[in-house]
DNA sequence: GTGAAAGCGCTAACAA
DNA sequence: TTGTTAGCGCTTTCAC
């Protein structure tokens, strides 16, 4: 069954042509006769040809291979974002090289290292850190590349993002409208810039409306933390009307926690969401949610990253697209005076949160 | 700021060695002494250099690149099988090239074939369905190949999947404890043969117990068919006492379809869902499913063809693995008599569902 | 429009 | 242990 994989040579023989020829017609580099390319068609799908991608980029120079590198395969918001990038790039017949850096600076530089070191044609990364110490490699590289979601805030290069701060305006002042002015806002870690942007969004409605200041809590990048904050929060601080999460995992964490509380959404708490998933509709009640242009945000990254390998040396561009606030049901209206009997959680709820990853 | 990328030729002339002194240094092919790699090291790193991964693929034949082929990135049960695949397999400094097939065949065998085109080391392949055409093409490729999740009926390569059989009947058990005898199955296709095995393992717990024959759904791969199936549900039968959804993505629909319906889980009906994620213990109930280990048949997967990369030539593995039942809140005593109130949907439930992908 | 030949960066076989 | 040489499969001059 097994088959010794032909060469262009073997090809170039059963065409009775040279291989210079076969490569044409593979490559559409230079014209072939209509006669000849036909041949070579057929002597190629008989013996099952097909170029190697390999050698072609080593002589060639120009690979049809491009990295991407994100922060963890496990997260639904990246591997959207990964998908809508292989469906663009596979349609231009470009193979997609993926790693994950686990949100660390110096696992993701050596992720890179490695990625590179197939000679992408080019790479788009949604960077472990505001850090992002693999910008000096990539321009060492002189590869071109995008920055996607997490952009460092001096970053001048191409970059495709949320339009963050709207997206904190949009969530707060959903919020006010509906009366709440205790409103605990849930984030996975200041230290990245398009969290503390969708910060500044809230807080310029906190201004606006001469309200008290943000109140915050970081929640890390694992549940297991989210869980262990959250639950201190309650020994903290007054029990808020509202929590407002900024990132997938931290609505996770908070309604994880909440329902330990044994706090009902919304008549207990308000809940409101970031990212937008099925499930979000699917349970009970349905969150209320900012969502982010995902699939937007991937074609974007892919149509610059396109260009700029073609050669394209115009000014970057730095794309900032709107997200939408999609009103459900785990937001109401605030009822005056409420607050939240937060209850000790019983041992069942404990283990199930436990288990979690 | 860019560099031309240094050749191991520049290594070379710049720790005055010879280009197969820098090789070996890299590859560990051959010892080299000391003192001389330490001088090796430096210049390259001098250099910023590091070795082409196309360019020694390409002379030594051996790759360092696994290609991935799933049916959707969407779906995070796929995605979570990479991201486990990729630790495993950076861990031995192989890299990862994914691919996914939309659910279809054809498309299944033109994206392996131009991952072939990259003549990697091995392949995981979830197939889109039993039918398996790629078979074919990775058989005359001589490559090794592991088979995950989706096993066909007559397979007999290595192959990893969930012990489906049992899956079903554990979900089966659970709820006839309960006391459920109207239970609805809710699965994608059941011409895929995993879920035709877990359908079986349900089948024999019917058996065991002389109850009506399975009353089954196919519900189809995307949320709108599920939707469109499980309403058009309601005008076909007596409301179920219970649902048992045998994919993440039936679960979802399921439970979208109950919010619409009004229907209060556990209460008017139990639900049990497949695949475990965290928005699973999150939600209110929390759900009760039967979780799959993911990340144990990434691992397995990777070892077996690790070990065929090696050359290993032992008879096929076929792994079967064991699910567990997460006992969570969506599942309850069956109330006897109980049927639940299917009201119309309102508008508004009709629009949020209407969004779903 | 096509063939012949050189060579991309690397590793393997053979000398030394 | 190290250097030298050939050549992996392909694309790209340079002739014709």
């Amino acid at each position: 069954m097994k088959v010794p994989p032909a060469s262009i040579k073997d090809v170039a023989k059963r065409a009775g042509v040279s291989a210079g020829t076969v490569s044409n017609v593979f490559s559409g580099n230079r014209p072939v006769k209509p006669g000849l390319a036909k041949r070579v068609r057929e002597a190629a799908a008989a013996l099952g040809y097909e170029p190697d991608r390999a050698a072609s980029q080593l002589r060639g120079g120009k690979g049809r291979v491009v990295g991407i590198v994100i922060p963890e395969l496990s997260n639904p918001f990246f591997t959207s974002l990964v998908a809508a990038i292989e469906t663009a790039a596979r349609a231009e017949s470009f193979d997609i090289l993926v790693a994950s850096s686990s949100d660390d600076d110096s696992e993701e530089a050596a992720r890179l290292r490695t990625l590179l070191a197939w000679k992408p044609a080019g790479v788009v990364i949604v960077p472990a850190s505001d850090e992002f110490p693999s910008r000096g490699l990539l321009e060492k590289a002189g590869l071109p590349f995008v920055v996607v979601d997490r952009v460092p805030q001096d970053f001048t290069g191409d970059a495709v993002s949320s339009d963050n701060f709207d997206a904190g305006l949009q969530a707060a002042r959903h919020l006010f409208e509906l009366g709440h002015r205790d409103i605990v806002v849930a984030a996975s870690s200041m230290r990245l810039q398009n969290i503390r942007e969708r910060c500044s969004g809230i807080e310029s409605v906190l201004r606006e409306t001469d309200s008290a200041p943000l109140s915050l809590i970081e929640l890390g990048f694992s549940f297991e933390s989210a869980a262990a904050r959250l639950e201190q929060l309650a020994t903290e601080r007054r029990r808020p009307t509202a929590f407002l999460a900024l990132t997938n995992f931290g609505t996770l964490g908070v309604l994880a926690t909440l329902q330990q509380w044994n706090a009902r959404v919304p008549d207990d708490v308000s809940v409101l969401g970031f990212d937008d998933y099925s499930w979000m509709r699917a349970v009970s009640p349905p969150l209320t949610a900012i969502r982010q242009p995902v699939e937007e945000m991937g074609r974007r990254a892919w149509r610059i990253l396109r260009r700029r390998i073609e050669g394209d040396s115009e000014p970057p561009e730095g794309i900032r697209l709107a997200c939408t606030l999609e009103r459900r049901r785990s937001t109401a209206t605030c009822p005056p005076g409420t607050t939240i009997d937060i209850k000790r959680p019983s041992r069942r709820d404990r283990d199930d949160l436990a288990k979690s990853n």
